[in-house]
DNA sequence: TGTACATCAGTGAACGCGCGTTCACTGATGTAC
DNA sequence: TGTACATCAGTGAACGCGCGTTCACTGATGTAC
């Protein structure tokens, strides 16, 4: 072999990672398997070696993007009410907006999603499900119907951050970030 | 001519308003110059009598789009609360979800907006201001800060609805809208 | 009203171009003795 | 430990194919007399 096992296994991890950031910034529809590789520092050819088709490898993608945005809630500290604040405080900021790249796959790829094949959307549909269950956690026993609750917490957040990114006009993104920030505290 | 001046106006409407519906159901990089002038009844080449390009075309749809949205919003015969109500469960029915094709330009299309070029996302941000506008005479002086709500509200309508046709499973797919649904009653 | 001519909506072949995919090849790696 | 061989990650040229765009052409329409 022209390199390792361990070598391959990074590539692919290379190759994965610079995708998912791609796919939440350009969307489903915005990477290339030639940019791709040559992001990964590789050439076009290599790819099959990784992935059978591109559609495999944005299914992939989803999936492990979702994995991993699923690990980061479940990772964070605060607890209870506090926390669930401060999440909604991030999510709804102006640096999640300008940084897709990095951010909820949910809100950059959303009506993608939609449109795409079911290994696509039963990766997303998971990642929601779990998403959904974290914030139910976060209202326990607190207020009524949390799951609702939930559901429509992540609705609004979702909704609110893909406006603020869609809207030309900055100060009406900032307005909308700012409103569904403020209004949700009565919500949650 | 070939056709008058009438029958160019004619094709040109028939145009629009096939690739509106395209547009909505497959996002703005999913309607092709060919398949869209054949399903108008003619061949691509025709096109370029109509349009300067592809892009300007989808900015133009986009602006028609969102014209006729706005325009059926502002048609709606009952005001006030129960008004707005009824638009809130039309907007998270099942009907509206697999429908998007006839439905809301925003939840169909807001992720693809916010990676195109400046002409669609000014014609967009018109729309959501309009729409924003609309909501907030809903809520009149029934409420205290109606544009912080009417803001909140269409983040949770267009989340929800986007969500709702992301998701694979039918259960979730449904009890997101109702939850939506429901919970917008307090804040309505 | 009729005639001659210019206009231009729509046709369909042809064009580049980019993209996903294939494939023969290279040479370091892993394995068997 | 050393040698011989098979494996296969990565290379880069080449392939179809679809897509946006161009263009010479057509013939009905609009206009000028």
């Amino acid at each position: 072999m022209a390199r390792s096992q361990a070598e391959k296994a990074e590539s692919r991890a290379r190759i994965l990672e610079i995708a998912g950031a791609e796919l939440r910034a350009r969307g489903l529809d915005g990477i290339g398997v030639a940019d791709l590789m040559s992001a990964a520092g590789m050439t076009h050819g290599g790819f099959y070696k990784h992935f059978e088709s591109r559609e495999n490898l944005v299914e992939e993608v989803l999936a492990h993007v979702m994995a991993e945005a699923d690990a980061q809630l479940y990772a964070r500290e605060r607890k209870g009410r506090a926390g669930l604040m401060e999440y909604i405080d991030w999510y709804l900021s102006q640096e999640h907006r300008d940084g897709p790249e990095a951010g909820c796959p949910i809100a950059a790829l959303a009506t993608d999603v939609a449109r795409a094949g079911e290994g696509t959307r039963t990766a997303f549909t998971r990642g929601v499900g779990r998403f959904v269950d974290w914030l139910t956690d976060r209202f326990g026993s607190r207020r009524d119907r949390p799951r609702e609750r939930a559901m429509t917490l992540l609705s609004a957040i979702v909704g609110g951050l893909v406006l603020a990114r869609a809207v030309n006009d900055p100060k009406i993104s900032e307005e909308i970030l700012s409103s569904v920030r403020r209004q949700l505290r009565m919500i949650a």
